[in-house]
DNA sequence: TGTATTTTCCCTGTCGACAAAAATTTTGAT
DNA sequence: ATCAAAATTTTTGTCGACAGGGAAAATACA
């Protein structure tokens, strides 16, 4: 049990929300907390070994940033998915796709070129690995870095919302289909390092635009095969 | 003083954050407390009459939109204004222009167009009585309509935030020249209302982006001029 | 036995207090 | 008089406790 540490007072004076902010994200973004789970306050306190406070003001972080949903006088919940909605998000990360692999074009530095291989080179690892989880994780760490070669904060921040609401979808995926991994995703990736490098800004367009349609298809597509299990016989 | 209330105790339970929050929401965007003020508790807490729990909520609620900076066991400040790197905030304004803009003239109900049309005729009446303020908090809540008849809550959530910030770069533009007004801007709404209506979305994404454009040529032109009568004689 | 009402219990929202960290002032030495 | 070090003050981060609200449980009634 890595949570409870070995002495609870012997802890720094600003870690303790950054600490259970880091759990209880890592949780929910990787569905060990399903959404709709109601999140008990004294339970997270007696869990991390510290006070109601630094729990309700990580829970509220993550509520500022749309994953977890208080209700007043109740039990904070993990955010629910819309499922009805998906085109809305579909929409949204397609945009945020091309407008950060665009960006990136224009403004990448040696720097950046080189943090964004190194994701890639970590994805392919977990592809190799057949490990969903970090596929995941590494997939999101590939596009964030993308967009911070772009270097603008607003669609940094925004792009990371989008990301993380992508990174449930995924893990609800994974989860289900025994882990099947998509090959081509990676041979993708480094078509968009090289339109990058070259700083061929259409090119990084219709890149990220077909990044994105490639993903999202799986996403619809195992929905509508999930639909179908669902009819009797 | 609407602040204090008759009998401090005589609120309900979870108003109290609301109430601070909005407050302080308020004075920061209006620029009544300017970018880097310091925030202090204690303070606010002896100004609404309450304890120090709900005002540390309320400014973390501030924390996650980006309204206040917290540094770590130091006082909180009002969020600074980059403008180093302003165009970065040029770029995504006049991209959510756009993409809400084309949004709405896809999914624009009767009822939309009835609230839009509603916020456009309080822009208006602020402009004919030449009042800085509302026509800044109008302007807002008109293209606010907008992205909401769009209906994408990822683009309404960032775009609100991209409106806010640029709340407060016409706040200080505003103040600053005797609140001279830019009459076209009325009719450059006009004109998205019908194109809108129409259902014109490559034309809602002109007028969205001549519409972005001509607000941020105002701001430029006033930081360029700020930055000539600064060289000294 | 099923339903409406009351009671109990659990959980959140708020409060006052204490401890740690930073800012400020005071003290001391050269 | 100037600068460094120590003491004081101020402010934040955390804690335990209490009160209010809602939900579940218990009771009453048809």
């Amino acid at each position: 049990m890595p949570d409870t540490p070995d002495s609870p007072s012997e802890r720094k004076r600003g870690s303790g929300v950054r600490l259970v902010y880091d759990a209880l994200r890592d949780e929910i973004l990787e569905l060990v907390l399903p959404p709709g789970t109601p999140i008990d306050e004294v339970a997270l306190a007696e869990r991390f070994g510290m006070s109601r406070t630094p729990v309700r003001e990580a829970l509220l972080r993550l509520a500022g940033e749309g994953l977890v949903e208080t209700l007043p006088n109740r039990s904070a919940i993990v955010a629910n998915i819309d499922f009805l909605n998906l085109h809305h998000f579909f929409d949204a990360m397609t945009l945020m796709y091309r407008v950060t692999t665009r960006l990136a074009a224009l403004n990448r530095s040696d720097a950046d070129l080189a943090t964004i291989r190194a994701c890639q080179a970590q994805f392919a690892a977990a592809v190799e690995a057949q490990d969903a989880l970090a596929m995941i994780a590494t997939n999101r760490a590939f596009h964030a870095a993308i967009a911070d070669a772009g270097g603008n904060p607003y669609y940094i921040a925004f792009f990371l919302r989008v990301l993380d609401e992508g990174r449930r979808l995924l893990r609800l995926y994974y989860q289900s289909y025994n882990d099947r991994l998509p090959q081509s995703i990676v041979g993708e990736h480094e078509d968009i390092i090289a339109a990058i490098e070259a700083g061929d800004v259409e090119l990084c367009d219709r890149l990220g635009r077909a990044h994105a349609d490639q993903i999202i298809r799986q996403i619809q597509s195992f929905f509508a095969r999930d639909r179908r299990e669902d009819v009797p016989l």
